[in-house]
DNA sequence: AGACAACCTTACGTTCACGTAAGGGTATAA
DNA sequence: TTATACCCTTACGTGAACGTAAGGTTGTCT
């Protein structure tokens, strides 16, 4: 059932799946993609499953599995000599994969929360700010927020600034004899 | 307020906020911290609000922003004639970030999902396939999940058994016609 | 004063997932 | 048959965020 009429070419398939055809000669060096067969030149031709194989690897490259990572996958379930054995390796690794995502959307809902009130103190912010420099800015004292009050995504921004405050000579510092 | 009796050096600054020195020196090649001072000798000295600056370096990483970016970020901020102009551009970018933010972590949801469907198709998969090989696993045809019903992330690490199916012939590896 | 860890600068190495270029051969339509 | 669009292999380049090594200096302890 080789039907060559819906072969297609590394271009076609790279098009099809929005991918180079660079990253395509990649997947085959490592073993994740192989095409059905090759024309008499020498071109790849590669049957329309291509496709979801390729799909399938750009969705294990989402979840954050290194096209090493799912090489080693494929190699588990072809060299396993069950499939009990294969389907476990595959789980753990799923399952381990899981909790990681978990851990990352956690995360990622906490720097959510970090960049909403980031936001909502710039936004405070904005009005009273409107004729000072950056460093005045830093310093001002606006109704509700204080110097040290405001979030650590916004501070960090300034903390540069208020080192300059602290007026260091630059340089002279004789340090001996402590610690 | 020149305090020297806080005053740490590169390594202790590092094992404060779990990087490496390597890092510290690269955040000053780019410009995002710098010593209060240096020793006599040449020894970058650091105060307490060293730990804060990476602190936030490392958050805005987590956040997904590039050292690169951060450099910008700081460059907006020292550069900017007026706070608001800045304030602007800050706002912009963390409003923008909010948003990936968002999507990512939807997305991060759906795989989730995959995940966990992936996983319970393993499960219920495991009794029927203890003396099967892979090939074979692959087209078991348990109780609830026919061929085509797999999740497409277990799916995906047959589809090369299939490929196989089609009997190609082994492919000849020289490749003659060039050079 | 000697030992030794920690530090300095400079600069090349590493991993990942490709990008890009060179120097060709192939497929197809006009 | 020539144009040209696509393809082949080989191989070096890229960017991000450091790692690592070399060769020498400094700080602290004893």
């Amino acid at each position: 059932m080789t039907d060559d009429s819906k072969m297609m070419r590394v271009g076609e398939l790279a098009k099809a799946v929005g991918k180079t055809v660079r990253a395509m000669h990649l997947y085959e060096e490592l073993g994740l993609l192989e095409p059905r067969t090759r024309s008499e030149g020498g071109f790849r031709l590669y049957g329309p499953e291509a496709v979801d194989r390729i799909h399938w690897i750009v969705k294990l490259q989402a979840i954050g599995f290194t096209l090493a990572e799912i090489q080693g996958f494929v190699k588990d379930f072809q060299g396993a000599r069950s499939a009990p054995e294969a389907s476990a390796r595959v789980h753990a690794m799923f399952q381990d994969k899981l909790r990681q995502i978990h851990d990352q959307i956690t995360q990622l809902q906490v720097i959510e929360n970090d960049l909403s009130e980031a936001l909502e103190y710039l936004d405070s912010c904005r009005p009273c700010s409107t004729e000072l420099t950056p460093r005045e800015c830093s310093a001002c004292d606006h109704q509700g927020h204080h110097i040290g009050e405001a979030p650590p995504l916004f501070a960090g921004l300034t903390s540069r600034k208020l080192e300059t405050e602290y007026d260091v000579p630059v340089k002279v510092l004789s340090r001996e004899g402590n610690n």
